[in-house]
DNA sequence: ACACAATGTCTGAAATACCGGACAAACGAG
DNA sequence: CTCGTTTGTCCGGTATTTCAGACATTGTGT
C-alpha cells in the first residue's frame, strides 16, 4: 500500500478528473516532474496517474522513457520510482553555469560555518515561497525547511522583501487569499502585509518572529540583481529566544553579505 | 523496455543528419537536455534544433513549454537558454532523497576540509564516467573536471573499481574502443587495462599517475551498494609531485571514509 | 480460503502534435 | 544601401501517440 500517498493524491486535486482530454506527453512530464517534487517521496506509478490525471497506460509509457533517459529511477523494489541521476546533473549544472550563483554557496558556506545557524537562500516559483538552497545549523534544532517546498509568501520574511517592487494592487491580484492563513489557523490582515511589504522594501531588510512557525525568529536580507531587482533573498533562520543583541549581529553580518553579493547597489 | 534513449543520446552526441524522422516530443525534451548538458553553456535555440537533429518550428514549441515550466530559462540578452530553476529543485530533490546519499555528501565536504584536497564522488553513466558532485581545493591549481561532464572509463581510477564486476569478455564489449585512447594520444593496452581492473577489484582500491593529464595523481576507493556492487566511488584528486608518505596516509583515510560509507563490507 | 484491488503489458482506433515550409522582422557585412 | 542570414511565429495535413479498456499476475485484507 502506498504509505501517505492518498492524502497527498486528494490534497493536491490540482487536475481536473475530468476524462477525455487528450494532451500532450511533454506536459505530462512536466506535471509528473512538479508531482514528484510535491510528494518529496518516491512513488508508485498508479498514484502517479491519479495525481497528474493521466491514464495509467500513458503514465506508463512516459515514466519508462524518464526511466531510460534516467531521469527518473527505480527504488526500492516494489515499482516506486523517483528522480534519477539526471536530474541531480542538470540542476548542478544549473546552479553552477554563472559565477554569480557559486558566489552565493561559498557565502551560504562561509555563514553557515562562522554562526552555526541555519541560512537559506529563497526566492520565488511563479506565486509561492521557495527554498532555493541551505544550510542547517548542527545540532538536534533542525528546523530546516526543505530546498523546493513551495510556501505562501506572506508566512515569510524573504516573501515581504521579494515582493517589494509591487504595488499594493499588484499586491492583491498576486496573492491567492487563502495564503494569508497560516498554518495555526490565524490570519494575516492584508492590510498589515501590504504595510510590512513597503516597511521591508524600505529599510533594505525583513524580520518575522513566530509567524510560520511558533519557535522560529526569521530575518532576510535581499541579493539585488544587475537591474537591481530583488530576485533571491539569504535568510536565517533562529531559535525565537536567540538574545537580541546576536540577533542584531547576525543581521548586520545577514545585510553586509548580501549587500556584497548584489550586482547593484541601493 | 523501450530502446529509444540510447540511440537518442548517441544521435545527439555526434550530431544528427537523420533528416524525416518524425519523433515524440518526450524524446526530442531528452535530447534537448542531454545536449545542453554536454554544450555546458546557454544555447540559441537554433542551434539546439542543429544539435538535436529537429525542425526549428519543433524546437521553438518545445523550448517555449520547458520555459513555462522553468526547466529551462533565458539567459543572456536574448535568444539564449539554459538549464532552470525547476531542475535545481529536481536535483536537489534527488541527491537529498535517501539518507545515503547525504551521508555521503558530509563525508565529502569533511574530506575536503580536513585534507584541503580536491575531493571526487564518482559514478558511470551509460558506459562513461562522471563526476557526481565534488569538492575543489582552494589555492591557484584548479584541475576540477566539472560535474557530469562524460570520460573515457579507461582514463580514470574510479572507472577501474567500477567495472570490477565483468569479466573480461563483458568489458571488451562494454568499452567503446576508441575510449583507450588517452587525450594527448597515447593509447591504453586493453589488456593492461584489463589487468588494472581486475588489481584494483582484488586490492579494494586503484591509483592512477600522470594518466588523462600528466599533473595529476587520482586515488579512488569504492562505495559499496546493499548487495556489495560498486555503484559510486570517492576519490582523491593530487598533485603529481605529492610525497609519497602523504599519498599514503590519503589513501587509508579514503578506503576508511569509503568503507564507512557502504553498506556492506568485503 | 475467499474476494477485491492494484500492477504491468497489449491492442485498436481516433485525436492531434509534430513537421515542412512560408512569412515578416531584425541583424550584419560589405 | 542591398544582399544574405537568422529569428520568431503561424498554418494545414498526416504520421504518431495518446487514450480506453481488457488481460493475466501479483498483492492485500478479512
Amino acid at each position: 500500500m502506498s504509505d501517505g500517498a492518498k492524502d497527498l493524491i486528494e490534497a493536491a486535486g490540482t487536475a481536473a478528473p475530468q476524462g477525455g482530454e487528450r494532451r500532450r506527453g511533454i506536459d505530462r512530464v512536466i506535471m509528473l516532474l512538479e508531482a514528484l517534487l510535491k510528494h518529496r517521496a518516491p512513488m508508485r506509478v498508479g498514484d502517479i496517474a491519479k495525481m497528474i490525471g493521466a491514464p495509467r497506460s500513458t503514465t506508463y509509457e512516459i515514466v519508462n522513457s524518464l526511466l531510460d533517459a534516467e531521469m527518473l529511477e527505480n527504488v526500492g523494489t516494489e515499482g516506486y520510482v523517483y528522480f534519477g541521476r539526471s536530474m541531480h546533473l542538470f540542476g548542478w549544472a544549473y546552479s553552477h553555469h554563472n559565477a554569480h550563483y557559486r558566489r552565493i554557496i561559498e557565502t551560504l558556506d562561509r555563514l553557515a560555518s562562522e554562526t552555526g545557524e541555519t541560512v537559506q537562500l529563497c526566492g520565488l516559483r511563479g506565486n509561492k515561497y521557495v527554498v532555493l538552497d541551505c544550510r542547517d545549523s548542527p545540532g538536534p534544532f533542525r528546523i530546516s525547511s526543505d530546498v523546493g517546498v513551495e510556501v505562501p509568501i506572506p508566512w515569510t520574511a524573504s516573501g515581504r522583501l521579494l515582493l517589494g517592487h509591487m504595488s499594493e494592487q499588484e499586491l492583491r491580484d498576486f496573492i491567492p487569499p487563502g495564503d494569508y492563513t497560516l498554518p495555526d489557523g490565524r490570519v494575516i490582515a492584508p492590510a498589515d502585509f501590504f504595510a510590512d511589504v513597503a516597511t521591508s522594501h524600505r529599510q533594505g531588510y525583513s524580520e518575522t518572529a513566530a509567524l510560520a512557525d511558533r519557535f522560529t525568529w526569521c530575518m532576510a536580507a535581499p541579493i539585488r540583481d544587475g537591474h537591481g531587482a530583488i530576485s533571491k533573498t539569504l535568510c536565517f533562520v533562529l531559535p525565537i529566544d536567540t538574545p537580541e543583541p546576536r540577533r542584531n549581529h547576525l543581521l548586520d553580518l545577514l545585510r553586509e553579505r548580501a549587500r556584497a553579493l548584489s550586482l547593484t547597489d541601493s
